[in-house]
DNA sequence: AGGACATATACACAATTTATTCATAAAATT
DNA sequence: AATTTTATGAATAAATTGTGTATATGTCCT
């Protein structure tokens, strides 16, 4: 569970960020401009904290800079298309990282797991997971099975590596989609059954360590 | 924990990257000219050493031949948009790799991460790579097919270098242009699928090295 | 400055792969 | 046995990448 502070003075993409970040457990904290996150740091520790760069009162520059005089917790900007100039700008200020409008919710989690991960450097990630002769190297995204490499499309792999990542967890099929499809996915519900087909199929014998949990989800087994 | 040496003349320049690296647990000595990191290097061993260029009393490449004489740690340039030749002539004083100014201090931490398990891994200490008969000097930036000079474009040999120093890592695309273009590119996206093109084109044979992983970006084949 | 050349980029469209939908079969639950 | 849920196969839609060509852009030379 990370502690998040998401400032920006559009209530909409705080409720977006807010949702989805407490969907994956998170605690957040929302502030609907620059002057109130400032204010909220001096009292309070996070993991993470947001900042869209145009608000009122205070703008992100701003808050950031005001916020680096307090502490080093990493800072994520918001930035509209065509604020590219920012970016430059930005870094000089100690921003972590830039996630451009309109984003994708669930890439925003993913830089934001990075970010946290980086720079709490706790998780030095093996970055790899082995089951009997079932490999995985997530840096270098391929899978070999029987030391052979296994062809997974895109969102195979995505799967996989999210099952992986919070194996021996049972995973809801909301979960599963919210993670890998994004929380604004309106497809069809069983387009993940195909997934999970598809996915078993290129997994062969270790197809077995996918357990359905009828009326749940799934579960990637642990051990 | 690295021990990082870094030579800028400008202040504003070491402390973000000093900031940076010591997020992530290493630590940092400054040095605000060529000079002042001669003389520190004399009495101190790093890791790795970052150099400007342009510096004051003492320039990057000065610095860089006074250092090789002493110690073969390895060495890092910074250089400012424009100094594309200057590129040239610091490989053939022995640089492991430049970055190009401005640069996202998050690149940055994984290029020094990848020089340094390079380095200790004694694994192409003579600043070559090679398989079967594809062999690459970058001393020299300079590469071979089958004993015969291959010609790449400017572009395509820093793509080529920048996958060759990552190979078996999983490239995304945004993180081949923000390294190779820099991250304040805002063309169009397909242009890197042009230069994988060109740069297949020209390895011949050893094209299958670069594997196409689709959704995601590339990969330059370890091995 | 102008021309020849190499290089970089943009872009259209073909080739290919992947994602999704949907109908039906199979399995589990009641 | 009826009901609910999941698995599977096949067809179709969608997305991504490869490639050829055209157009800039830049560099070197005279």
């Amino acid at each position: 569970m990370y502690k998040i502070l998401i400032a920006d003075d559009e209530e909409k993409i705080r409720a977006i960020i807010k949702k989805y970040a407490e969907f994956e457990g998170h605690k957040v904290t929302e502030a609907k401009d620059g002057m109130e996150a400032v204010l909220i740091c001096r009292n309070e520790e996070f993991d993470i904290i947001i900042l869209d760069i145009m608000m009122p009162e205070l703008d992100g520059f701003s808050a950031c800079r005001e916020i680096r005089k307090m502490t080093d917790t990493p800072v994520l900007m918001l930035s509209a298309r065509g604020e590219e100039y920012d970016k430059i700008h930005g870094f000089e200020l100690g921003v972590d990282d830039y996630v451009v409008k309109p984003f994708s919710p669930k890439e925003l989690m993913l830089r934001i797991d990075a970010i946290i991960r980086r720079s709490s450097s706790k998780e030095d990630e093996a970055g790899t997971y082995s089951y009997d002769n079932l490999h995985i190297n997530f840096k270098a995204r391929v899978v070999h099975i029987d030391n052979a490499q296994v062809n997974l499309s895109p969102k195979e792999y995505e799967l996989l590596f999210y099952m992986v990542k919070n194996r021996g967890i049972a995973l809801s099929r909301e979960m599963i989609i919210n993670n890998v499809w994004g929380y604004d996915y309106y497809g069809d519900e069983r387009t993940l059954d195909t997934h999970i087909k598809l996915l078993r199929k290129n997994l062969g014998d270790y197809a077995k360590l996918i357990t359905t949990l009828r009326g749940m989800g799934y579960r990637f087994e642990a051990e």
